[in-house]
RNA sequence: GCUCCUGUCGUCUAGCCUGGUCUAGGACGCGCGGUUCUCAUCCGCGUAACGGGGGUUCGAAUCCCCCCGGGAGCACCA
């Protein structure tokens, strides 16, 4: 069977994790099924779509590794073939100019409302002359809406609960539901992968499908993704756009991994334990199916995509962890106008936060101290229950050590040779001042770590800065 | 209010279709322990769930019914 899928996201704000999810399934399943992606986008919105959010869903899209094929069509290109099928209908009966204001649409949706019923509109001018207004489409179908979910299996709806509904504001402006069918139809879009908020639009699109006489699209409806109160995510639950997340120090993989996984799983693989929450895009797209999708929705869990970013983090080569945090720390120095002696390596401070990362936003505030002198409280230096004149003779010893190794045996296994054949055995009492006049952290990556970034001179100098808070 | 969707650890899920192998598995989180000057990493151990009630059956997380809960949609937005 041929595929072909489309997402079509509306610049109408800035690019939504859940819609970046729906887009990453679509991607997903038409390159499982060996067929094409392509985009478009929902512009029709005049008065709220903007070229900044279109540019947001393209540079989000690229950045998550996210390809299409051929180039991104928009919906306000194809005002002339919605005007063509928009005439078409109106030729044949199948739809009409409704005369009702708005105030008499009101009217009837409270009085229906107080009946309980369902409020929808059944126009009593569908035969009305009339040649302007909204144009709505004439609903005379008595049978259920039938159709099957890729996911949920058989749905039927009540046709007349739709009433006569609307599909375009004039020949020129034709609304969702309408512009919809008729780009699939018109750019051959065989599967529908999208929210489950659309659910009840689709007996709308397959009326109009019928009335136009298209071929219908296979629908699959993803269940939504959560906030922590289990509603629709939104601002309230924290950030929503995936530029936040770009922003924060995320991994694009990192991010793609997490929400293919989120509502969606292989089977047991049959191991006793441990079984895989990392995959690659080429993994993911081998064992994707549809048929594996969960029908409920799931919940936003930020504490497993930290873990799962840190992960991604730990799995990077030296090399490309500086390469990617390296704008991080840039800007943070330059925000806080840092003068970076030039013989400190980068790559090296990098790397040694690397176990420790869960974002590359964090890195600054865990490596200032490489930078400028660092800031704490004397109480810091305590280890256990030495007084001052023990901290202060353990930062003498550990200081005199330093100054007996020349230059080039600040490695980082030399200088823990040394300093381990002269600690006693309570190592915390050379090591922990040191590391604290050091770092001036309580937790921070160990000391000879440190000295063979800072080297000889800059490390000396911080532990006599020690010694004088001391006195 | 109406319509539709949905319900396994706190969270993401495996298992459900094709009842027994499920004293319900994994992952995140959390707790404890090991390595360790600290933190993190890494390793080991532990914690915790079938929404409720009826059936069917020798046997139900799995099949049937009812109830309850949660969500979404009901525009001249997309």
């Amino acid at each position: 069977m041929r595929v072909k899928t489309r997402m079509a996201p509306s610049p109408t704000g800035f690019l939504h994790v859940g819609t970046a999810r729906t887009t990453i399934f679509n991607f997903l399943y038409s390159r499982h099924m060996g067929g094409e992606f392509v985009l478009r986008i929902e512009d029709t919105d005049i008065e709220r779509s903007e070229k900044r959010f279109e540019e947001d869903i393209i540079v989000g899209l690229k950045w998550l590794g996210i390809e299409w094929d051929g180039e991104i069509t928009r919906q306000s290109e194809r005002i002339d073939t919605y005007e063509k099928y928009i005439r078409k209908l109106l030729d044949e009966g199948k739809t009409f100019y409704c005369p009702h204001s708005g105030e008499e649409l009101e009217r009837e949706r409270k009085s229906q409302l107080w009946d309980k019923e369902s409020p929808r509109h059944v126009c009593d001018a569908r035969d009305s002359k009339l040649k302007s207004g909204l144009i709505r489409f004439k609903n005379n179908t008595s049978e259920k809406i039938k159709f099957s979910d890729e996911i949920r299996g058989e749905l039927s709806f009540d046709p007349q609960l739709l009433g006569d509904f609307s599909l375009a504001k004039d020949l020129r402006t034709p609304l969702y539901n309408f512009a919809v069918v008729v780009d699939d139809q018109e750019m051959e879009i065989t599967h529908v992968i999208r929210g489950e908020d659309h659910i009840s639009n689709t007996p709308k699109q397959i009326l109009l499908e019928d009335a136009l006489g298209f071929a219908r699209p296979i629908f699959a409806h993803l269940p939504l993704i959560l906030g922590s109160d289990k509603s629709k995510l939104s601002k309230r639950h924290g950030a929503t756009s995936l530029t936040e997340y770009k922003n924060g120090g995320y991994l694009p993989e990192a991010l793609f991994n997490f929400m293919a996984i989120l509502g969606w799983h292989l089977p047991d693989t049959g191991k006793a334990e441990g079984e895989q929450e990392i995959f690659s895009k080429e993994e993911l797209i081998k064992n994707f199916s549809l048929e594996r999708v969960q029908k409920a929705g799931a919940i936003f869990d930020i504490t497993k995509l930290d873990w799962m970013n840190g992960e991604y983090i730990r799995h990077k080569s030296s090399k490309e962890l500086s390469r990617l945090a390296t704008p991080y720390l840039a800007t943070w120095l330059s925000d806080n106008q840092v003068d970076v002696r030039h013989d400190l390596d980068l790559e090296k401070i990098i790397t040694l936060e690397q176990p420790r990362l869960k974002k590359l936003s964090e890195l600054p505030e865990k490596t200032d101290y490489f930078f400028k002198e660092p800031e704490y409280d004397v109480a810091l230096l305590k280890w256990k229950q030495m007084n001052n004149n023990q901290i202060k003779s353990s930062l003498e010893t550990a200081k005199e050590i330093l100054q007996s190794v020349d230059e080039n045996g600040m490695t980082k296994e030399n200088l823990e040779k040394i300093f381990l054949e002269k600690a006693g055995k309570d190592r915390g009492e050379l090591l922990w001042p040191l590391r604290v006049a050091l770092s001036g952290k309580k937790a921070s990556p160990g000391p000879f770590d440190i000295m063979h970034i800072l080297g000889k001179n800059a490390s000396i100098s911080r532990l006599e800065t020690a010694i004088d808070k001391l006195v």
